[in-house]
DNA sequence: TCTGAAAATGGACCTTT
DNA sequence: AAAGGTCCATTTTCAGA
């Protein structure tokens, strides 16, 4: 699918904020509001715009503590990747999870309560699997940045 | 503010997905549209939700390269690491940030079309500060987990 | 691009606890 | 008072001409 200038715009600008009007959007990047409508649902519908969430503070949920983990594991046969990539995805505390080239394999954001709660994790996620050779925790002090935002306009 | 059960099932709902309407919601978590509307606006004014914002394809703007960075610095002097902060907030393709205890001082996520770009981004943002003493990069072979949910209902 | 119907939002007002 | 429900006006979305 190709993406005009005018494309990029409303993505930049739905990235940003996805609770403006179409009407609202059509002044901003000089277009009618149908048009502003018809390019959103069909980039929707090609997959460009995969949907809209509502940023929640995690502070107001009482999830205070963000940890940063960096895991080895044993050996690299796919199955018991698998495995650990599913039970990464099924824990709601990972927010994010890679599978990285370089020392480690695996590096995960998590989002938890305190550390009691991150200690219970670890030992469920990696204590428990025979496949992680060792972990290092990163605790952050300050999340400096967060967000998604797709870089569009430079 | 104390949030009940209503609230953190709302919370939930839209944090996966902003555009499903008040109707439909208040369907799900047994309430007329009236007080979902009332209860998503309190939240919004109190900044519990703090906003919402499209997903969109980075593959399809052609941002198909994850890259993790710790960056370890020279001395922990103030006033620098507001410098490198305010740098890395202002350089778009740094996804996330954060300032952490440990061997390493930031862990950045970083999206890149490609590695010529992040070579040049390094040089920006590292190399050309004296207070970098060492960075590390990880590169992301699968981008298991992304997203931003928060563990709600537990 | 314009127009209009259908849907969603959000306020007013009343009722319940 | 605080919060829910119903009704109604306004705004927004979105398809057809």
């Amino acid at each position: 699918m190709s993406l005009d200038h005018f494309d990029l715009a409303l993505l930049d600008a739905v990235q940003r904020d996805a609770g403006i009007s179409q009407l609202d959007l059509g002044e901003k990047v000089n277009l009618s509001s149908a048009a502003v409508n018809r390019r959103l649902k069909k980039m929707a519908a090609e997959g460009v715009i995969q949907g809209t969430v509502a940023r929640i503070n995690a502070d107001a949920l009482g999830y205070t503590l963000t940890v940063i983990t960096e895991v080895e594991v044993e050996t690299e046969r796919l199955d018991l990747l698998d495995d650990m990539k599913r039970a990464f995805l099924a824990c709601p505390q990972v927010q994010q999870c890679y599978y990285v080239a370089g020392e480690c394999d695996f590096v995960l954001i998590m989002l938890v309560q305190n550390m009691e709660q991150y200690t219970n994790i670890t030992r469920e996620l990696f204590f428990e699997n025979n496949n992680v050779k060792k972990f290092k925790t990163l605790v952050s002090m300050s999340n400096v940045k967060t967000g998604t935002c797709i870089p569009i306009l430079d």
